[in-house]
RNA sequence: GCGCCGUUAGCUCAAUUGGAUAGAGCGUUGGUCUACGGAACCAAAGGCUAGGGAUUCGAGUUCCUUACGGCGCACCA
């Protein structure tokens, strides 16, 4: 039901078109004020008259019935409540799927009436989301948190607004970096050294190089890079070694954060296919010589130029993400192809899509690149060479030892005490990264980072397993039939933020904007905690109270899993 | 120097396309347990939305400007 536009339909102004009074239609600041408001000032000048008796005009001429139940003129608003009996049947009726049906099959019913009918979103458009993307030999560091859990987010929503997501990993694993660590390999490590201790001992080596590098060695590290080029069998042997390492490393890490790809295609994949991009770019005259290098203009943007082929003629970065916006148009035919990638890049992204524009290509306008702020620690930015770096892991496997030490504090006789340990503490690392609008710089602690107090996923997780318990203890008790409910404030409140469920999922697919989804939990488990302690359930007065409440808490409950679930987080039954 | 982004309560942050009295959490102070999980709930205090100007019936939100902070600006990624 969207009140909006049945509100919207009943109205008339002169001058004014349908459309416009639709989107005037708000939601007041305060309920009490009513459910709905138009705001009547802009009307003013095109009536001639003043909003508060345009307001007071329109009060009196529209018809309440048994879905708007009253109007009322109010400081030139119009303000609509809408029946309460009403709204429930409603509400109910659009989460009838998860009534009926169990798990993510009722969310596929859900779906498919809420997401997929009357929109211009989803089905079996195409998304390609480019996120994370780890470079080969380097451990996963709280700088990497942000790209992951939002790229993770963004492709659990638009899946679930019935899009075709592919999750592409761009793995860094091509430039002369890895010529360096094969160096320093051959210099100071060896087989048995590198499987014991890793991804870490192969950042060793890395560092250990750079901080001792000569000329020599670095003219070393060169031919060594070259030779992973050219097909050396040794090199190439030690590169996959080095990268199916990192990749088993990082995969536990994702398996952590809940996070998958469908495509681990890196830099080095699109080695091959830069000659095909360029002969493009010289057809359309676009690649110009500059200073020894072929550079796309971009004067006319305002921009610096984009090199594509440095003097010595090698690819750049900038070269194979060129080559992958084609590739990855040809190969997935995207509505839309999202990169999460820092704003740090902000430019770099800019480049890439006026070249793709100036080229012609008309797909260049579905690019976006989704930025997110940096994180630096509390004394400064981050530093791998200076060690001044903050592990994934740690941060992960301290907060699950402070949830393992909570829970056995305060539910010594949980079952699946571990288990629920790893949903609380990561949970709280994720969501911790997703409150926030992604904009925002953040700067890392391990009070914030472990913080379980307050607008937390645990708060949140907490409010679901009160609920799970309240359902247990309603075994048999049948849902409402919708029909002539009455609520009291709580209920009604609840009901109401759990009505803006579909609305929030898709406000945040637009934004790219996970932490709208955070803030609605947290909202609606406030809500529901007020309802619980408020109202009784197993309780209730009356029979259909009773059967009422178990409906609420059921739909909050599931709601609530889902919508933490969007967000990469379990939400155990117990706690 | 140029460009992009940010600045809201003591702290960390919210605030649909411009809408009514700018909201939460933490911290502080004071309350609520013989009802379903106190990791909870209720209440109080706390604001010239960085400064100035403009547009508008109306601006935290749009535009201009200043300050402060972050990021970027030719062969790194």
């Amino acid at each position: 039901m969207d009140y909006k536009a049945y509100i919207a339909e009943k109205l008339a102004v002169d001058g004014v078109s349908p459309e416009e009074i639709l989107e005037s239609i708000a939601v007041p600041p305060d309920p009490t004020l009513g459910d709905y408001a138009l705001p009547c000032f802009k009307f003013a000048k095109i009536l001639r008259k003043s909003p508060v008796a345009i307001a007071e005009e329109l009060a009196k001429r529209y018809e309440t019935d048994e879905i708007v139940s009253s109007v009322s003129a109010v400081n030139g608003y119009l303000n609509f409540q809408v029946d309460r009996a009403g709204l429930f049947k409603n509400f109910r009726e659009s989460f009838s799927p998860l009534l009926t049906e169990e798990g993510e099959k009722a969310w596929t019913g859900y779906a498919a009436r809420e997401f997929t009918k009357n929109s211009d979103m989803g089905a079996k458009k195409t998304v390609c989301i480019d996120y994370s993307s780890v470079n080969i030999a380097k451990p996963f560091h709280i700088g990497h948190l942000s790209t992951t859990v939002i790229g993770g987010a963004l492709s659990r929503i638009y899946r679930f607004l019935g899009y075709n997501v592919v999750g592409i990993n761009h793995l860094g694993d091509y430039g002369t970096q890895f010529g360096k660590l094969i160096s320093a390999y051959k210099r100071w490590g060896n087989r048995a050294d590198v499987e014991a201790g890793g991804i870490h001992a192969i950042n060793d080596l890395y560092v250990r190089f750079n901080s001792e590098a000569t000329e020599e060695m670095e003219a070393e590290a060169r031919e060594y890079f070259r030779l992973i080029e050219n097909g050396d069998r040794e090199a190439n042997e030690l590169f996959e070694t080095f990268k199916s390492i990192t990749l088993a490393y990082v995969k536990k890490i994702y398996d952590r954060l809940h996070v998958t790809f469908d495509s681990y295609c890196g830099e080095s994949f699109y080695i091959d296919k830069i000659p095909a991009v360029i002969e493009k770019l010289e057809k359309k005259g676009l690649l110009v010589e500059s200073r020894g290098a072929k550079v796309v203009d971009l004067e006319e943007y305002g921009m610096p130029p984009f090199i594509v082929l440095r003097s010595d003629g090698a690819s750049l970065y900038a070269t194979r993400d060129l080559a992958a916006a084609f590739y990855r148009k040809e190969t997935y035919d995207f509505d839309k192809c999202l990169y999460v990638v820092a704003y740090q890049q902000n430019l770099h992204f800019q480049q890439l899509f006026r070249v793709i524009e100036r080229m012609g290509e008309p797909w260049a306008k579905d690019l976006v690149h989704v930025a997110y702020g940096m994180v630096s620690l509390e004394d400064g930015a981050m530093s791998t060479r200076k060690g001044k770096v903050v592990w994934l892991e740690d941060v992960l496997s301290r907060s699950v030892e402070k949830a393992a030490a909570i829970l056995a504090e305060k539910n010594p006789d949980l079952k699946d005490r571990e288990k629920v340990a790893e949903q609380v503490g990561v949970g709280a690392v994720i969501f911790g990264a997703l409150y926030n609008n992604k904009i925002k710089d953040i700067v890392f602690s391990y009070d914030k980072a472990l913080n379980f107090d307050g607008e937390t996923s645990v708060y949140v997780q907490y409010t679901c397993a009160r609920a799970a318990s309240v359902l247990d203890k309603l075994g048999g008790v049948p849902f409402h039939s919708g029909e002539g409910a009455q609520l009291n404030e709580r209920e009604f409140a609840l009901v109401k933020a759990l009505a803006e469920f579909p609305d929030t999922v898709r406000a945040a697919a637009v934004h790219y904007e996970p932490s709208m989804i955070a803030r609605w939990c947290m909202n609606a488990a406030q809500l529901f905690n007020k309802f619980y302690i408020d109202c009784r359930i197993v309780n209730a007065e009356t029979e259909e109270l009773r059967s009422l409440r178990k409906t609420l808490t059921h739909i909050a409950f599931s709601t609530l899993k889902k919508g933490l679930g969007l967000l990469g987080i379990e939400v155990p039954k117990e706690m």
